[in-house]
DNA sequence: TCTTTATTTACCTTTTAATACATTTAATGA
DNA sequence: TCATTAAATGTATTAAAAGGTAAATAAAGA
């Protein structure tokens, strides 16, 4: 079924190779906020979008009959991130080689 | 500049010629909470998704790469639902009418 | 297995959102 | 202006999120 809002979260997350506390610090939030926000807890928006700015994501609203036109234009992306193996770490260094090259 | 994400909720409840009180009805939430979020404040995520379900919309994660190109494609009516002439009865009945076409 | 790092959970305190009214303040139109 | 509906605010109470710190559990790799 369709992954909702923290599930796209979490994998947006581990897509980018960080963890909970690396995020945590970067947002400005607890890194309970973190795991309680991606396990489907309640937040505050306020909360939420401090998380989505240290993840270099938007918070959009999307009118219903515009979400399919939407996620397909995402489609490709999406799905390689949610199946973007959990929290290995080799998928971590190579995230962080990949950016030295860009930096570099 | 940009809308925020509250500005565009509202200007999402108007299109649709729903009141706060009306909204709050439908989603289960006060109208105080629809009014509290509508002018910028905090509210919980929960919160915000009652709200979002009751006025049709959904709230996604946009990387931020890709905000523009789904601005555009959402561009056209968002212009129309922002400029809507704010809480005019006027308005609202030519929705009400809009939908009696559709159900009649 | 041992080690390290990530994630979840615990405890306690403080802050704040949510609820349930009611009421004021504004718009809008007759 | 008057009547009506919408939106913002008041107060008191309750529920829950956030903050701070730490510890337990789990996951992954050497």
């Amino acid at each position: 079924m369709k992954p909702s809002l923290h599930e796209i979260i979490r994998a947006r997350r581990r897509a980018l190779g960080l963890s909970q506390a690396e995020t945590a610090r970067r947002s400005g939030i607890q890194q309970r906020q973190v795991s309680t926000f991606e396990r489907g807890g309640d937040v505050t928006l306020s909360t939420l979008l401090k998380l989505a700015q240290a993840l270099d994501v938007e918070l959009m609203s999307i009118p219903r009959e515009d979400t399919s036109k939407v996620e397909s234009l995402l489609k490709t992306k999406r799905e390689l991130a949610l199946s973007a193996a959990p929290p290995s770490l080799l998928d971590r260094y190579q995230v962080k080689e990949d950016e030295e090259q860009a930096n570099g």
